[in-house]
DNA sequence: ATTAAATATCTTTGATCAAAAGTCAAAAAA
DNA sequence: TTTTTTGACTTTTGATCAAAGATATTTAAT
């Protein structure tokens, strides 16, 4: 905690409230007493994560078409480019920061404030563990499903673009549980770096 | 925050941590940097929250009946039972509290830890509005539907008891939508007491 | 009499400090 | 060689303190 708050030139103190909130929210552990992690997910509970996922996200997507303008499909179609360009030219970083902004363009577009938040603060549990587990492999499918659900909700069809999220969302999951399986069962936590 | 630290006989870091983490959750907001209090709900987040609710309950409630078991739903059945014993006599903090645990035994036989968290925090949410706004007037009309689900639950229809829960919901929201727009909209926020 | 400004008091927020809890390593014994 | 115990060091957790921000009250002016 001293080292973070010496990096960000503050003092630990506002470091604490920060770690305190993010600990409320899931995003940290405590490792038995002496240092701060993320909390590494079992096979158990990233199953759990992956079903909430569909069900939660489901929703929003719902309400997503329900709500559909022109502006918003347009942005859709932007991001779904750039994605496409990202993977061709392997720029794994872009890819990411695009996925996240096509898929929370999604969400707000449900146009409901806890629902954003709830998904969020799924996203913030799942995401480190997308980044320690490190595989990015399977971006051509994954930039397939998104074509596929961008013209699910242009098309206003609910129930199409549920089912093709559902399949983004698995496929991810499929590839993060032979990730771990293949790694075994690691220690209950995984620290930072 | 001197005054809670000194009712808890416990010094003031250990309740700016508690209340930080209930800020991170939204049970908690800061009035103007000066004290803080419960966040009063609008009607529009009122309404967002019932929204909110009905999807993500309605999944545990899919949920539960896929997993239910006798000895559940024997749970079910005395706190039903005992629930209508509160509202015949009239404890009003008695029915409450059953009420809560009729609610959560249900999102529990769920069997996703995530989901219930999910709702946990929802509920977090609502109940102060419940409290503050204290119009505990509907209980017959509740009883009947927690019946109702009870009954649809038993009989492993899974759409039937969303259906009812849906209606549960919906009507404690019909009561506190009602009051709210009868008080006119007061200040951004309330005070604990 | 009412409104605006200034001052005083109250309360959070950031900082420094002390103490307690825990882990890692080293040394000794089996 | 392996295991256990002890000691030292690291790091969180609780406490006290100072400062900054905000509100309420009082006073003065219009």
């Amino acid at each position: 905690m001293a080292s973070i708050a010496k990096a960000l030139n503050v003092s630990p103190m506002p470091v604490r409230e920060a770690i305190s909130r993010l600990m409320a929210l899931g995003a940290l552990t405590v490792v038995s007493g002496r240092s701060i992690g993320v909390p590494l997910l079992g096979a158990r509970q990233l199953e759990d994560l992956r079903k909430v996922r569909c069900e939660v996200e489901a929703s929003a997507v719902t309400w997503a078409v329900a709500n559909r303008t022109a502006k918003f499909e347009a942005k859709l179609e932007t991001l779904l480019k750039r994605m496409e360009e990202a993977e061709s030219t392997g720029q794994v970083r872009e890819f990411i920061h695009r996925n996240y902004e096509f898929h929370f363009a999604i969400y707000a577009q449900a146009g409901s404030e806890l629902l954003l938040e709830i998904i969020s603060t799924l996203w913030l549990r799942i995401n480190p563990q997308f980044h320690l587990l490190q595989r990015h492999g399977h971006y051509k499918a994954s930039n397939r499903q998104h074509r596929a659900l961008y013209e699910r909700i242009c098309a206003g069809d609910a129930e199409g673009a549920v089912k093709t999220l559902r399949e983004d969302i698995d496929s991810a999951y499929e590839v993060i549980l032979k990730t771990l399986e293949e790694r075994g069962s690691p220690s209950d936590y995984m620290l930072t770096r």
